[in-house]
DNA sequence: CCCGATTGGTTGTCGATACAAGCAACGCTA
DNA sequence: TAGCGTTGCTTGTATCGACAACCAATCGGG
């Protein structure tokens, strides 16, 4: 096991800086929210995923793909934010194994107050620092690396139109 | 404050896969890492980035630099690997605030044991999905990104010349 | 139908990080 | 050399996520 390829400087350099974003980026995401609106960052993302849903609603398990998280995860969290009244658990009546989440007028509310401030966020530290090209660079790239590591390949069919004040 | 400049649907597409590809790529590679040398991702960087500076020596300062960490995190996972044997904490004495942490030749043979197998993981999972082009793009968009998050722009002057099994 | 296998979800426990507080050493200024 | 702010690091507490075990409902074959 001698024959093993290692990454050369360039590879080197640029997954390097990469491991920095991805360390650093969470926490300036969550700082902001945290501040603003006392919801992580996957909390909010959450409720953003239920607020572009069809009847603000969507089963555990698609919530879970929807939000790359695992089920146990996001029982915890939507655990939580139903306590804090964003979101209803209802039994599902076509499968009674499932169950249905679904975002309150409360939650939709939240997600309506937070999405400016968040948006902000996003803009300042990714997209206002890159230039169109590099958008679709940055999509390019992500597309090829989430062919590997995405567990349902939900981003390669590449559907999704024009939206709203999703995120 | 209802001037809020949404992103638009390339924008938004983009970022939706950024976030999926931070929220599931440190999962991928942790496991990797625990599965074959019972350690985390973080755990692995704190000892190779030790493993490359001069005399395998650092203080806890520049190690959390490094390795994109708060001081306290670092603080705690130093102890751990400290307690496991691969890195030792002596005070230093230029400036008796300051501890250095230093890899013993034991956590020396614990990174090059792991870095071939980690190696592979990056491959398969970042880099090899990915054209050269593609990791200039990379590099290119993470620099800008960073030069915003990157608490003390560290990666902005972009020295760094060949290397080795680092990573 | 009936039973084993699978799917959908929840819960409990443990480990790890963030945040704040604390302490010791340093260095500047007068 | 005294005092005050800063730097370097550690520790304690509270929270969050991973993992495994678990239960209930559904599906598929005989």
């Amino acid at each position: 096991m001698n024959d093993v390829r290692w990454l050369n400087s360039d590879e080197l350099q640029a997954w390097k800086k990469f491991v920095a974003v991805v360390e650093l980026l969470p926490g300036v995401l969550d700082s902001q929210l945290q501040r603003d609106a006392e919801l992580s960052h996957f909390e909010y993302f959450v409720l953003a995923m239920l607020s572009e849903a069809p009847d603000r609603t969507l089963r555990m398990t698609g919530l879970a793909s929807a939000t790359n998280a695992t089920l146990p995860r996001l029982s915890h969290v939507v655990a939580r934010l139903e306590k804090r009244g964003f979101i209803e658990r209802t039994p599902c009546l076509e499968d009674r194994r499932a169950t249905n989440a679904r975002l309150t007028d409360v939650g939709f509310e939240k997600v309506v107050d937070t999405a400016p401030g968040h948006v902000t966020t996003v803009r300042e530290n990714v997209v206002d620092p890159l230039t169109a090209a590099d958008v679709d660079d940055l999509d390019r790239i992500m597309t090829r690396i989430l062919s590997t590591i995405d567990p349902e390949h939900r981003f390669n069919p590449g559907a999704l139109g024009e939206t709203q004040p999703t995120d």
